[in-house]
DNA sequence: CTGGGGAAGGGGCCC
DNA sequence: GGGGCCCCTTCCCCA
């Protein structure tokens, strides 16, 4: 349950966050501080092996603990972690009194025999250059099948407006190396994977929307579906902490945690609904970047960025301007051409550039519809 | 001011 | 049904 701490802290909310949509918005709950702070902060490569293996979901205790989005300076708080569950994260912690290149040493055996020889491993950025880098990197040739070249496309004028009335199936690229999927998620245009579209599709009842899995179905009427939900022969569940209702108690369920936060980073106490959210973020304190641009070598931690950072080594980029020709790597980037005010006529539903460096196959990764979003 | 990186949230799909 | 992963999107911050 969330725990609003204090009526300033609700007051700085308000007025710092105001214009923040509410899930951008930390959650204020109450802080939980050990008994005795240590009197030295951790080294980051402790915490960092400590978090790597001793996170997890708290089940049992549904109270986050912090909410910033940077990590805490820990020095300065004394919140230290108060537990570690694992027997690494035990040595570890008993190893504090060594030397920082032998505790180095140290963490490295400890990984080594919790985890596989990695194929590779991955590099390490200046700001994290004392972490030993012991995770495994994805394989360039996984992510890169064939290494492209940057040269501008061969059919430049091969454009598609997008139009929110014609979902744009045309606007899927031609397979390309840089596509960042991993292997075995083929999609076709529908977005569904080419094995799958030879299936069988599951198409709800109510709304007529198909889906490649039973599953999948499943959770569309379960979270999605308007139509079921107007249905008054079903069931419904409502969130006790909001207004929302569902047609199922395990899409309630599911909902409920984006209240609870049960993941909670054992760093900074930053409190997540889902675990693979949690583990994005304890790349944060970890440092780790798997995913790395073979064109420039910089690596990221997260997929979705590296997959922003490729646009910037495009002439072409993904989405221009209808007035001016300028194309831009971000929708957003466009949407502040256009609020700047690009003098050209008939600039607002701007164009979604297929001959563009792409990122994925799937409509899904389109542009949204023509009306530009005012931030 | 612009462009880019970091971080995070939600939906869809597969296992 | 739930977990995990992927993808897309959005926002903040900084050079």
């Amino acid at each position: 349950m969330l725990v609003e701490d204090s009526q300033a802290a609700r007051a700085l909310l308000s007025k710092k966050y105001a214009h923040c949509p509410l899930k951008k918005r930390p959650v204020l709950v109450r802080e939980e501080r050990p008994a005795t702070p240590p009197t030295t902060p951790p080294h980051p490569a402790h915490l960092a092996t400590r978090l790597y293996y001793d996170y997890h979901c708290d089940t049992e205790n549904d109270e986050p603990e912090n909410l910033s989005t940077k990590p805490e300076d820990l020095s300065r708080t004394g919140n230290y972690p108060s537990k570690a569950t694992s027997p690494v994260a035990t040595e570890i912690i008993k190893a504090e009194p060594k030397e920082w290149p032998q505790q180095l040493e140290y963490l490295a055996a400890c990984r080594a025999r919790l985890e596989p020889a990695p194929t590779e491993l991955a590099r390490p950025t200046p700001q994290y250059a004392y972490l030993p880098t012991l995770y495994p990197t994805y394989p360039l040739e996984e992510l890169y099948p064939a290494v492209p070249a940057l040269s501008p496309p061969a059919h430049p004028q091969l454009y598609t407006r997008y139009s929110p009335a014609s979902p744009p199936s045309s606007c899927s690229p031609p397979p390309c190396p840089e596509d960042l999927r991993s292997p075995g998620s083929v999609s076709s245009d529908s977005g569904v994977s080419v094995s799958a579209s030879r299936r069988p599709r599951y198409q709800c009842p109510d709304c007529a929307k198909s889906y490649s899995t039973y599953s999948g179905l499943s959770k569309h009427q379960q979270y999605h579906c308007a139509a079921a939900e107007g249905s008054l022969a079903r069931k419904s569940f409502s969130c006790k902490y909001c207004a929302k209702v569902y047609t199922s108690l395990g899409a309630l369920k599911m909902h409920i945690r984006t209240h609870t936060l049960p993941c909670k980073c054992h760093l900074c106490g930053k409190a997540f609904s889902r675990p693979w959210l949690l583990q994005g973020h304890i790349r944060t304190h970890t440092g780790e970047k798997p995913f790395s641009c073979h064109h420039c070598r910089r690596a990221f931690a997260d997929r979705s960025n590296l997959r922003a950072h490729l646009q910037t080594h495009s002439d072409v980029k993904k989405y221009s301007c209808t007035g001016c020709g300028k194309t831009f790597s971000r929708m957003s980037l466009l949407s502040k051409h256009l609020e700047g005010g690009c003098g050209a006529p008939g600039n607002s539903p701007y164009e979604y550039r297929s001959d563009a460096i792409p990122t994925t196959h799937t409509h899904q990764q389109l542009p949204p519809p023509a009306t530009v979003h005012a931030y």
